[in-house]
DNA sequence: CTCATATTTCAGCAATTACTGAAAATACTG
DNA sequence: CAGTATTTTCAGTAATTGCTGAAATATGAG
């Protein structure tokens, strides 16, 4: 277990967190019961002040779940049980981090045409980059509606979905519904 | 178009590129006709040298095309002409450091049970950790080898696609089948 | 093959980010 | 509300990462 925290220690410098907090998380991930910050501390060796900033950071991304022991006036921390929920916040607040201000510079750099001479190749770029981001935050969105277990089944089908899909295709317009698409038979299983 | 470029600079650094990197590739992105490394330097102000390890950088992640003018030696940089096709990259190349590594550590650590005293908790936590990526691992490879217009489609739609399967599902057994999924009116446009 | 032109590498410096211990602030108990 | 246990903040320092110019290496035209 020890190599499983030193790994997402290291994985975590790849993220946007640092190894430390990568540490902090690992090692809560993989404890049963809540640990208050002197548990960490004295486990991984950091100063408790480091902890403390450690799990600071990790509450901002709400990857925390804070317990009070009666009679004891320490604050106890786990993680949410369930890797789906862990995985459900991380794709949320990436994408508040990481996407949404990217959303926001790309529709004011639409708005601010008038002042450049309207660069025509730069502003087809971005009207580009513009829809496919919200395609895919507007999808993320939806996925993050559905159950955990039609999240599961959903992937399992993979891209085995579009073949179904072709159904519900059928009476679209046109003469592509057939197209090149090398459609997808159902994957085999590796679990 | 500066702007872009200066933003780009300072998500990159919230990705593991750096902020000389991020502005490079903008750069790139929002200049219709391919740039020498001169170029990209004279523009953002960085050092020959910079852009030199820049470039390395990109390159090792797919990002780039190349060119030879005839005639000049130097050589010259584009990105790919679609964004979806940089995003496929940028998920493939993502997933081989951030998610492969993870992934060996996880399966190392199921076989080196028996040297530990094999912690109960921690070693299931493995396996659901493990069983979700693989999944969306799989899946991930399904969606790539979809073509760009199945792929938005299949976004298009997004929770809505679960209605459809809904009816795929008939079938399999059991009570489950209409259970609590809120699941999914098609979404309201947005764009 | 030679020479001129490009690119890459790298040692040293700059800037940023991470970590610590001590002090300040906060919160709980009696 | 006094006293103590706990957490947080922060200035200073350590460690890491980024950037540069100069030197080394590579490439291509003639």
């Amino acid at each position: 277990m020890t190599t499983l925290v030193l790994h997402f220690g290291e994985m975590g410098s790849r993220w946007g967190i640092n190894r430390t907090v990568g540490q902090i998380y690992a090692f809560l991930v993989f404890s049963e019961d809540p640990k208050n910050a002197d548990h960490i501390g004295e486990a991984l060796g950091f100063s408790r002040s480091n902890v403390s900033m450690g799990l600071k950071e990790l509450q901002s991304w709400n990857l925390l779940r804070p317990h009070h022991q009666p009679g004891d006036r320490k604050e106890y921390f786990s993680v949410p049980e369930d890797a789906w929920e862990i995985a459900r916040i991380l794709v949320r607040e990436r994408r508040q981090r990481e996407i949404d201000p990217t959303l926001s510079v790309l529709r004011d750099s639409k708005l601010a045409h008038g002042s450049e001479p309207t660069d025509q190749y730069a502003s087809g770029r971005v009207d580009e980059m513009l829809s496919l981001i919200e395609l895919v935050v507007g999808w993320t969105e939806d996925m993050q509606r559905l159950s955990e277990d039609d999240l599961r089944r959903l992937m399992k089908l993979g891209a085995s979905v579009n073949k179904v899909l072709e159904f519900s295709r059928r009476g679209r317009a046109g003469p592509s519904a057939d197209r090149s698409t090398p459609s997808a038979a159902p994957r085999e299983q590796d679990a």
